[in-house]
DNA sequence: TTTGTTTCTGGTAACGATTCCATTTTGGTT
DNA sequence: AACCAAAATGGAATCGTTACCAGAAACAAA
């Protein structure tokens, strides 16, 4: 009989147990007072009638959705599926439904998704395309729910937001290199236009600078996918003085740059060192392990959550308070020291007769 | 003046056009007759007012959500975390949106979702943690949306599903290790209470014993972790006939088993080889690239997500009818040959001065 | 002009929960 | 018994949309 009966109503409910609507309400909404007798006789007519709230009909009442929406600009991403994880796990302690959508980094989308939730959601989780856009910047000001920025700031409008420290663990995973005694070190990969990629490029820069080496950057927003990578270390390799390391801003940029230097019969470390930013599952299973720089994903996708549900808290009170400088919370990143750059020698493995136990 | 003004209703845009509440409704819903006139005058007065449909008004009045829903086990996993992709996409194409749950193959997290679900979207895509419970089977029956289950089937129950060939997949596996003249062939990893776990044990057990061949399983579905794995390995490996392959069943189980097989120092595939089911990104890449069974996770998602749709339109007009035995889609998985099994020379990788051009 | 069709249009009752406000009940005090 | 404050309860309006149904307008034919 599939369906078939209609879900029972908050009336139906008072009717059965002879009360009023107001009263089933109260029961279900706790708060008020309501005597221990009739509270019996409305509880046990709900699980009868296996009464379960509508949903529309307390929204249309102006209540909240208990839904917020997450931005992303792709789930495929592990960096952000982990993210999404770690949200929609804060939100299910808040009895909140997380509506998931992606970009794909185009603004348009973005602009689409984000008009649609704004009606639907009590709350946004953004990853900005840009942080620049003035186009975005406007609609979010307009804006009546509350929005977090993650991953990735806006400029010059104020809203909370959660990064991890890409200029801090990028200046330290160059600095790394540079203790080495590498001198030239090639910042690779990423695209031109995202923050995150900058930074890491602001952090590579800094920490060259500080030790007088010359900064050698090739970012190519256009193709920076495999075979964009291939043509630029066969190129830079060829060169003169061809880097001793190279320093890859993204995930995808260093598992190419790895698989070519292979493919070229180019030992890692001992002819070019290699340091990654964001770790991956198998970044300490190949050989030689590679060195990165890791972000608090977890971390990110819960603080940016609870920075949310704070102040969806917040809002239910008064008007919140704007004019409060809002600074972009930090979170720190670690370089995982492995093999790839030189810090371990390239692992001798265990002989089976030796591993038994 | 974040969250000031509020939205302009139905009503309010019938009041600036000077016309009823039903003649908006018309020209925003389209169908019914409105003269050109009007429906300039109305067009106009939404775009002024900036009106948008208060959905949970529609939703209360018995429309669709334009929502559905979507329980996986995890969204971590990349093999899900690629399925949502497809079907987030798919459903923006249908202008909905997709509320995303996890369920951690937890049964009773999986109950509380569905009820939550069931009275707030059109539809559920579902990855049922048990392909047997009786409870979920009973929570399907009663529920009153359209239900599609991918990945895993439910049985004795009517529903619509989309699975990959996880039994054909394993056998030609097998079948291909076979062919390599290896005979002593582990099948190792995997949870045993999952469905699709068993059905590639199933595909296995067929290739082993159509070439006469004894089948050596080892499923340890408490601890098939990087440990578990280590000592299952190091268990098979120091009997009196080791395996010459190993077939593992999942993806992490074969990122564990080509892990400890190098920190043994034991060549991959020279003295075992190895094959796994479910491919993933840095497979190709490894040295030895790993063979592996493929899945076709897009189209996973899209086929399920199709489907879905499909029943949506058809609920609108007709009840569904159920009697018709569905038979679940089976998708096919491919074997993609690299070096593990045998089948390519370890990489000769060229050299660096051969490369450019 | 009258009549009979179409074609448009608007009033109003739902949908299901919340909440203000008024009313009833309770229980304690003189 | 009489009174009053406090506690408990219910009626009915409300949120924004859709759809039934009836009524108005337009138009054609007689």
């Amino acid at each position: 009989m599939k369906g078939g009966k209609r879900h029972a109503t908050l009336s139906d409910v008072a009717r059965s147990a002879d009360v009023g609507t107001t009263t089933v309400s109260r029961v279900i909404n706790g708060g008020a007072k309501v005597s221990p007798k009739t509270l019996a006789r409305v509880r046990s007519a709900i699980t009868e009638l296996g009464f379960i709230p509508n949903h529309a009909a307390r929204t249309l009442r102006g209540e909240q959705t208990k839904i917020i929406g997450l931005i992303v600009p792709s789930i495929a991403d592990s960096f952000f599926s982990s993210c999404a994880d770690a949200i929609q796990e804060v939100a299910r302690r808040h009895g909140t439904l997380v509506i998931l959508t992606v970009t794909n980094n185009d603004p348009a989308s973005e602009n689409a998704t984000i008009s649609t939730l704004v009606r639907r959601t009590d709350g946004l989780l953004l990853v900005p395309t840009s942080s620049h856009s003035l186009e975005l910047r406007n609609q979010l000001r307009d804006i009546s729910i509350p929005v977090i920025c993650f991953d990735r700031p806006m400029y010059d409008i104020q809203i909370p937001t959660v990064i991890t420290q890409n200029f801090e663990g990028a200046r330290a995973a160059t600095r790394h290199l540079l203790e080495h005694g590498f001198r030239r070190i090639l910042c690779l990969g990423g695209e031109s236009e995202l923050f995150t990629m900058n930074e890491r490029v602001r952090g590579y820069t800094a920490a060259m600078k500080e030790a007088n080496a010359r900064p050698l950057i090739d970012m190519r927003s256009t193709a920076c996918d495999y075979e964009g990578t291939s043509n630029a270390i066969v190129k830079h390799l060829k060169g003169a003085k061809p880097p001793q390391a190279i320093f890859c801003l993204k995930n995808s940029t260093t598992i190419s740059t790895y698989s070519i230097l292979q493919k070229m019969k180019i030992s890692i470390p001992s002819q070019v060192a290699l340091v990654g930013f964001d770790d991956f599952e198998l970044a300490s299973t190949l050989r030689p392990s590679i060195t990165v720089v890791q972000q608090p994903v977890e971390e990110l996708g819960h603080t940016a959550a609870r920075l949310l549900f704070q102040r969806l808290a917040l809002a239910k009170g008064m008007p919140i308070n704007d004019k409060e400088k809002i600074k972009p919370i930090q979170l720190k990143t670690r370089l995982i020291l492995r093999a790839s750059c030189g810090c371990r020698e390239v692992e001798e493995p265990q002989s089976i007769s030796a591993s038994g136990h």
